[in-house]
DNA sequence: AATGAATGAGCCTTCATTCAT
DNA sequence: TATGAATGAAGGCTCATTCAT
């Protein structure tokens, strides 16, 4: 994994620099979903963020910082959602089917963030584009440990070579329900599209 | 179906005007891939279109209309590519056999086009991207036949209300073939995947 | 010797570029010499000049290039200036009396460019700054001939070995009378500082 | 003279006030040496010495103080280099060619800073230009005075009218050694160049 | 129809200076 | 005395668009 890109600030204080960098992020996060990376200014950010233009890069080096940080602190979201619908000590199809289920709550959550990395990432350095893309890859890998697991376990039917395909068929159908909500939402609830979903993975991989 | 959004021109024949757009698109698509649209400035496109900034001017009003007009032109070479994988007088199991192959085969040939809608399209104003999404529900739809074709002839086992919410899934991971290329293509081969993917949907929609 | 560095300019007609690049260098000079490079702004530049800022853009690619526009054009007048004093058809010594009076009417007239060349070259950048430098060798140069010539037709009593560091001399008496007129012009006048100057160098150039 | 411009401190202790100071001038001479007197921030000074930017204006009251206090010690430098050349009980002919020998040394030593003081000065403001312009003043009568002893002792022929003239020239030939060395430097050696200069001096004020 | 020079709003970023601690 | 976070005016430069030729 790589290890997370950390950014140069002018301020010591790392404390300060946490807190700072939480406002600029939940300003920009904002800003980014409703404009659009490049068309919200820095100025805008620093407004937002509730300090001068000067204060904000006092925290970051660039306007493309600010994406990065917004970038990584949702998938930090996202994951921190993933761990939270972990059940243990269950077979691995009732994992997964929880795990699907909380990833989609997740994605439903977070949709908006969730769209702002698949529209914005290509214009990160290229750098921290690598590093948000390891992440994504994390996710697909935490799909790919449970089908393991449950493929162990007999719960599940997978073939080995299958299993990081459909880890990343799984996690693509959960981020679907953000990017093509134009037409998913119209036709199904959440529930339902959980449900469908749902049932449709596991039947492929339950039946004898 | 949204009707195609006519750009105005000031150039009055409309055979140098679509001899133009042509040459714009043609120019402007190697641009937006390399360097993404908000980078890609009109003096570029000009250039590489072989006409002056002016002369651009007279064929299209904003540089969004670029994009749009781009990607346009991309789905319109989807959708060709898919009319030409369709075969007829064969039962709806085969025709989509042969449907999600050729359609893989086309997002492998046009991945950079594909993506390029993906990655730009939320800068189409408004009213061009409606469009836009138009067309791309009409591929989904597209899918959307031959599954029932399938299911009435028999040939493929699917419940109704999945139909629509099965072409989704199909578009989509047909999509993820380009956008997360990243880590798909380090994995499998075109081939491959197009054997792995198809055998999954295949065996869900056929086994008894 | 260097060849003149080019600078690129967006707009194609050379007649044009010059036309405009000649305003800029009026404007600049202007402004350089009262407010100094770093003072001066390129909205102040381009509005001196008579244009916009876009304009101005336009013919440079840089503030930068503006300063090395200007330290060309001054030396271009001072080489003008120079030519013009120069006789033919007398000794040496004759050519070097007027010579001298000639550089030190010239240094006189443009006293606040010469100065501005001094003290504003080290903000070029590299390439350009060996250019002009280049340039200020060639006039001293200039001097260096008619030394020899000087001393080949028996008008001059000079050593070989001490003819380049004789012309350093020379062109640096002459400069002095702007860079240490802080002093200098207190105490003479242009006349008088001629006289003393180009007696004392031929004095020490003539005597038996 | 100009009495030496002071600069006031927030700081009582007179003491402690020049110890920070010289930490300040050593830190800034070197930055001014390597990018520039503009190009240099306050903060590179302030963390150069040794301590934080709000402690910097404690002792200064805006960045063209360091400036000064800069030009000011290099200033002090030469005089202190050229009063340990003064030999006495000699004729004003043998101390002319000591004290142009010692000067020549001077300036090669400390080229770096007697070139900055030539191309920042035009950056002070007006009152400390005038006294570091004052500075420049006594050098040059360091010299005049000199040249008036020969003169007076019959070591040296020159007419009093030129007295001031030559100890200008004497100056600028050894500062010139400095701000052309791009080109001196090439050609000459500094025992040379002193050798030379020396003897194209005092050969003028010495032949019978 | 085609050209391309001109425009200027607007963007990102820097940095000297202040002041509360 | 020393610190360093905060400020915001200002600067260099870009680029979509227009319009006279």
């Amino acid at each position: 994994m790589e290890h997370r890109k950390s950014i140069p600030s002018m301020v010591k204080d790392p404390k300060l620099i946490e807190k700072r960098r939480d406002q600029i992020i939940e300003a920009a996060v904002e800003l980014f979903i409703s404009k659009g990376f490049h068309k919200t200014t820095t100025r805008e950010i620093s407004r937002a963020s509730g300090f001068s233009i000067g204060t904000l890069y006092e925290y970051i080096e660039s306007k493309e910082d600010v994406l990065y940080l917004v970038c990584d602190a949702i998938h930090e979201g996202v994951e921190k959602g993933l761990k939270e619908v972990l059940v243990n000590g269950v077979s691995g199809a009732v994992m997964l089917k929880a795990a699907i289920k909380g990833f989609l709550r997740v994605m439903d959550e977070m949709q908006d963030r969730v769209l702002l990395i698949y529209q914005e990432i290509k214009s990160l350095p290229k750098e921290a584009m690598k590093y948000v893309l390891a992440k994504e890859e994390e996710i697909t890998s935490f799909f790919e440990e449970i089908l393991r697991r449950g493929r162990e376990d007999g719960s599940l039917k997978i073939d080995e070579k299958y299993i990081k395909l459909m880890a990343h068929n799984i996690v693509v159908l959960g981020e679907m329900w953000t990017f093509r909500r134009w037409s998913l939402h119209k036709h199904y609830t959440l529930e339902e599209y959980m449900e469908m979903q749902t049932s449709l993975i596991l039947r492929e991989l339950t039946e004898e």
